[in-house]
RNA sequence: GGGUCGAUAGCUCAGUCGGUUAGAGCAGCGGAUUUUUAAUCCGUUGGUCCUGGGUUCGAGUCCCAGUCGACCCA
């Protein structure tokens, strides 16, 4: 019976969802267990082989055995009533001991996930050690003097809840590490203090949820302890923690177990708190301007907003097909239409394109519409906006007790907020690169010469390679750059604007956090990337002094894009002419386009004041604040590959 | 798409030139211990060495293919 019990650790699939996998998963063979299985709910199958990773604590034949109704081996399993025999791995035997102490405790008449917890009373580790901050001897070791901590609170009862991290027993004595929201603090059981109770810890496991009532003391090593003098299960943990030491460092189960994560890695749970403030702070800084937050369709029948790729889905009592939305900024502005001057949503968009360390498909994306306000205006918002999250996020983690969060945020920061953000037009950006590279501008006015086609495996200009060959050994940074994709994507490119465009991506952009520096040069300087061709931005007002430029900025922080901002176009003549580009661009067959939106040109026509708009990656925000590498990080549940 | 490295107990990891019955720490279980904090000490359970082929008297180890992961390149 050992047969079906297979290796589940790291049984991960791809991250990203590649077409190799869907077709294969496709082409299984009808005979292949795993799909019979998947199909059939004949109870004779066997165990589906690939289900074994226990879910609820339950193996994968017991999974497969719940399905059945009075199913008494997965019941009796499930109870750990049956005999040690049957124990078919390191994992179970685990299970079986847990479950054994759960049995013994309901003897006794303790439930062993109480239902009668009266927390009214309870204290806060953080509010613990705040009440005896006087007796604090080293802030760093978080030593206690003992006089002072029994002088404060001689005889007072704390009621603590929480999460046992930690045990060392001692015979007739017992310390444990009991870790809540605000923090961890010590317990010291002790045999005489605690009497009959005492005995009743051998059914107490590591991830436990208890609640414990006790006096303050400190240990002769200096450590603020509880003596407890009551201590009950809340809630029976059947599984325990990751290595106390090493904790779970297996990337794939990392993210695929993050409620096992966010507790055995303090700093994965650091992040998400940091992210629930962030947005916090987001909402804090917009509220003070008199922005007002709403919320708009994420549903929708066209695709409009950004050129990206979209989910599609169906709606089943109109028999319509709908899109997930790719961004919220068209029914913002035909907010601003309807009479709302500042509007601000702060909202999940859907992208269906590829996973990586700086996309999900879902992601959240604040944007903000001002109106009677130009880009301009926005660029100095940005750089208040950003400075107040960020004070606003130092300020809250600090009274929350997590200091050091910030701290170590802090010192591994490579970037600065601190110095006005620089403005640079993107042909400049390009220009400047060059200059480092020491190729001026030849590179700039043979842009449309250097494309090499791909289909035909065939270069524009017959010197091309010679030229690139050429200009590789300039420098080193001229020898770093993406030369074929570049030409490549030159060779898709439909007017000069577009080749601007791609010119920068591949030559400004991989290089602004070298080119833009701090007044000492210790940090890179978030940098506004201004003047973008008209013929990338489709929502975005032409320049005045040059119509083939829009208004318009992208913020890249330490070379990572975080912002998207634009004087938005209102007149509804050339909007109709943008979409009706996007719609010719789709039936070349660029999956990402936008629709032609009849009503949005509908909404222009009644009238939209000059405004400006901006769009930020929430989540790419979290990374740069919290020194993030992954969007993986600063999500609490990401996409993964389900496990089979 | 290519390259490099990796997959061994619930967790973190060793495993020599291919050679006895695959090891350690943590967690678990049994015992000792009333001030430890990665507690300590004694004993102990737990493994389809990612999957499938192959070479070999013999494979965790070598070869081939595949799956998945990390990093780098394009």
């Amino acid at each position: 019976m050992r047969s079906h019990k297979r290796r589940r650790k790291r049984p991960g699939r791809a991250r990203r969802v590649s077409r190799t996998a869907r077709t294969r998963a496709r082409r299984l063979p009808a005979t292949c267990p795993r799909v019979e299985s998947a199909r059939a709910p004949a109870p004779a199958l066997p165990a589906p082989r690939g289900r074994q990773r226990s879910l609820f604590g339950l193996s994968g034949r017991q999974l497969s055995d719940r399905r059945r109704p009075g199913s008494v081996p997965g019941r009796a399993r499930a109870l750990g009533v049956l005999p040690a025999a049957s124990m078919e791995s390191g994992e179970e035997a685990l299970l079986l001991a847990r479950r054994q102490k759960l049995e013994r405790m309901r003897q006794r008449g303790q439930n062993p996930f109480a239902n009668d917890l009266d927390a009214r009373d309870r204290t806060l580790v953080a509010e613990l050690r705040a009440k005896f901050a006087k007796a604090l001897l080293d802030p760093a070791e978080l030593r206690y003097d003992a006089e002072r901590v029994a002088s404060l609170a001689a005889e007072e009862r704390f009621h603590v809840c929480g999460r046992l991290m930690a045990r060392r027993g001692f015979g007739k004595a017992s310390f444990f590490r009991l870790r809540d929201r605000s923090g961890e603090i010590q317990l010291f059981a002790k045999q005489d203090v605690m009497g009959e109770a005492f005995a009743a810890l051998e059914d107490v496991d590591l991830a436990d949820h208890v609640e414990v009532r006790g006096r303050a003391m400190v240990t002769k090593t200096g450590e603020l302890s509880l003596e407890l003098a009551e201590l009950r299960v809340l809630s029976k943990a059947m599984r325990g923690l990751p290595d106390k030491w090493h904790g779970m460092t297996d990337a794939d189960l990392r993210y695929r177990r993050r409620y096992v994560d966010f507790v055995a890695t303090p700093e994965a749970a650091a992040v998400i708190r940091a992210r629930g403030i962030i947005v916090q702070g987001l909402r804090d800084f917009l509220d003070g301007e008199g922005f007002l937050e709403v919320e708009t369709p994420t549903l929708g029948t066209l695709v409009g907003g950004a050129t990206a790729r979209p989910f599609a889905t169906h709606h089943n009592a109109l028999d319509l097909p709908l899109f997930l939305r790719v961004a919220p900024e068209l029914y913002l502005k035909r907010l601003l239409v309807g009479g709302f001057e500042r509007v601000y949503e702060i909202g999940r968009c859907y992208r269906n394109e590829g996973i990586s360390t700086r996309h999900n498909p879902e992601f959240t994306l604040l944007e903000f519409y001002q109106a009677y306000a130009t880009y301009d205006v926005l660029m100095h918002a940005t750089e208040r906006l950003f400075r107040h999250v960020d004070a606003f996020l130092s300020e809250r983690l600090e009274r929350l007790g997590f200091a050091t969060d910030v701290r170590r945020w802090h010192a591994a920061r490579t970037f600065t907020l601190a110095e006005p953000f620089a403005r640079v037009p993107m042909r400049e950006s390009v220009a400047r690169s060059l200059e480092r590279a020491s190729l001026t501008t030849e590179v700039l006015d043979r842009l449309e010469a250097l494309a090499f086609d791909q289909k035909t495996k065939s270069a524009a200009h017959a010197d091309a390679d010679g030229w690139v060959a050429l200009w590789r050994t300039r420098s080193p940074r001229a020898n770093s750059v993406d030369w074929s994709n570049l030409r490549r994507a030159l060779a898709g490119c439909g007017s000069a604007g577009e080749r601007l465009f791609v010119a920068y991506e591949y030559l400004a952009e991989p290089f602004l956090a070298e080119d833009y520096r701090s007044a000492d040069g210790s940090k890179s300087l978030p940098v506004f990337i201004i003047d973008y061709p008209a013929e990338v931005s489709p929502l975005a007002r032409r320049k005045d002094a040059d119509p083939t430029l829009v208004d318009r900025f992208e913020l890249f922080i330490d070379g990572r894009e975080l912002c998207n901002a634009f004087s938005e176009l209102n007149d509804p003549a050339d909007q109709e002419a943008r979409f009706l580009h996007q719609v010719e661009l789709k039936q070349k067959g660029n999956a990402e386009t936008m629709d032609y939106d009849a009503d949005y040109i509908l909404a222009l026509e009644h009238g939209m004041p000059p405004a400006a708009g901006f769009g930020l990656g929430v989540d790419r925000f979290v990374m740069a604040l919290t020194g993030q590498p992954s969007i993986r990080d600063v999500i609490a549940f990401p996409l993964m590959r389900p496990e089979e």
